[in-house]
Formats: C-alpha cells, structure tokens, sequence
DNA sequence: TCTAGGATCGGCT
DNA sequence: GCCGATCCTAGAT
C-alpha cells in the first residue's frame, strides 16, 4: 500500500508514478484490482479545469480540501461516479483523477458488475466504467488511502513504467477551461502492454 | 428556490 | 459519429 508521502508530492508527479500501479478494492465479496493506465492532474486554484479553481470551496469539493492520500468521488452526467486522489496537502486542493485501467484480479465480481458481454478491455477503459468495477460511489468520497483498514487502496507491486511509455494528451471533456483545455495532464500508458503476448521493451 | 450544464457511457445509425 | 439518459451541483435570483 503506498504510503502518504506519495500524495503529498507535486500532482504531476503523484500522476505519473501511478500509472501501471494497482487499485485494489476490498470488498464483503471479495477482492478486485485494476491497473492504472490513464489518469490525468488537475491542479487546483490556479487550474479552470479544476473543481476548486478560484479557491472554490463547497459541500461537494471539501474532500480535496483535506489531507492528501484520500479518495475524492463524485457524480458526473447524474448517473456515472469519478474516482481522484486528493494531492499535495491541507489547504492545496489539487488531484488526479483516475481514468481508466486494466482489470487484473477479482474479474468474475468485475464482470458481475460490468455485465457479462462486455469485452475484457474495455472492463474499466473509463472513469465511469471503473467506478462501476471497483464498485467505487460517493460513499466513499473522502476515505484514506492509507488506513491499513482502508476498502480502497493503491498498491506498488513492483511493475515499472518507462518514460518512454508514458503518453501525454490535453485532458478530456474540459473544453469549458479555455486555455487549460489544452495542458497536457492527461497521461496514459498503452495497455496492451499488459497482454501475455506484448514483450516488456519499455519497461 | 430555480435553472443550466456537466472531468460519461452505451446504443444506434 | 451522434445523441439521449439522468440528477446533482453551483451559482444566480
């Protein structure tokens, strides 16, 4: 499990280092994980993109106010969840919001969830999507990472990305932000890359 | 109170 | 590629 520490550096950085991690829910039915493949940093106050641009500070938001290393959720399009990790520390309400990932333990709970028909990739290829895999609601806005007792955790089990691997994109759906439309703060990794036929050059 | 619009998804053309 | 679903949030009145 990663410790605090590893929130409490700059976003960009946290969003880099989580991709190929492991999001692992802990749940009465069992256990499942996901591996992060596409996140993107929303940097706060000073970030239109962001939902506490302008020091913007509500019921909704307060969560991202609080200590680095807890889970921001909130409902998008009034029918799909989206999973962040608050960043940085008290009083710099910055995250990452988690984009999608490869599901890699507990498939037949996540199939369970995501239906039967849907195609193994595509399982948690979105921020909606893998709320609804992991089983992640605004229930658990504002809960630690970090407490060894914790349902929802990010685990290092040893996998490295490489530079080299690491796409960088303007982020999606935020055409509102004007100018910050355009950052690139969206990362993503090529998740085929975690095929038993893909070699690990890049890694 | 009221209202506009959204960090999406899946089905249909 | 387009479009509707669906309801909460934030900001305005």
């Amino acid at each position: 499990m990663l410790a605090r520490e590893f929130y409490q550096r700059p976003t960009e950085v946290v969003a880099r280092d989580l991709l190929g991690k492991l999001l692992v829910r802990i749940y009465a039915g069992g256990v499942t994980a996901v591996r992060l493949t596409e996140v993107e940093a929303y940097l706060g106050v000073e970030d239109p993109a962001c939902h506490t641009f302008g020091g913007r500070r509500t019921r909704r938001t307060e969560t991202m106010w609080g200590e680095a290393g807890h889970a921001y959720v909130y409902l998008v399009y009034g029918m799909h969840h989206c999973l962040n990790v608050v960043t940085v520390g008290p009083d710099r309400p910055e995250a990452v919001l988690v984009r999608g990932g490869v599901a890699v333990g507990g498939l037949d709970l996540i199939r369970e969830r995501r239906g039967p028909k849907v195609a193994e990739r595509s399982l948690a290829d979105g921020p909606g999507k893998l709320c609804q895999a992991l089983e992640v609601t605004r229930d658990h806005d504002g809960i630690d990472l970090c407490e060894p007792s914790s349902v929802l955790r990010i685990c290092d089990d040893g996998l490295r990305v490489g530079e080299g691997a690491v796409k960088r994109t303007p982020r999606v759906g935020v055409d509102y932000a004007g100018e910050a439309s355009g950052w690139p703060l969206r990362l993503v990794i090529d998740s085929r890359v975690f095929s038993s036929s893909a070699d690990s050059t890049g890694f």
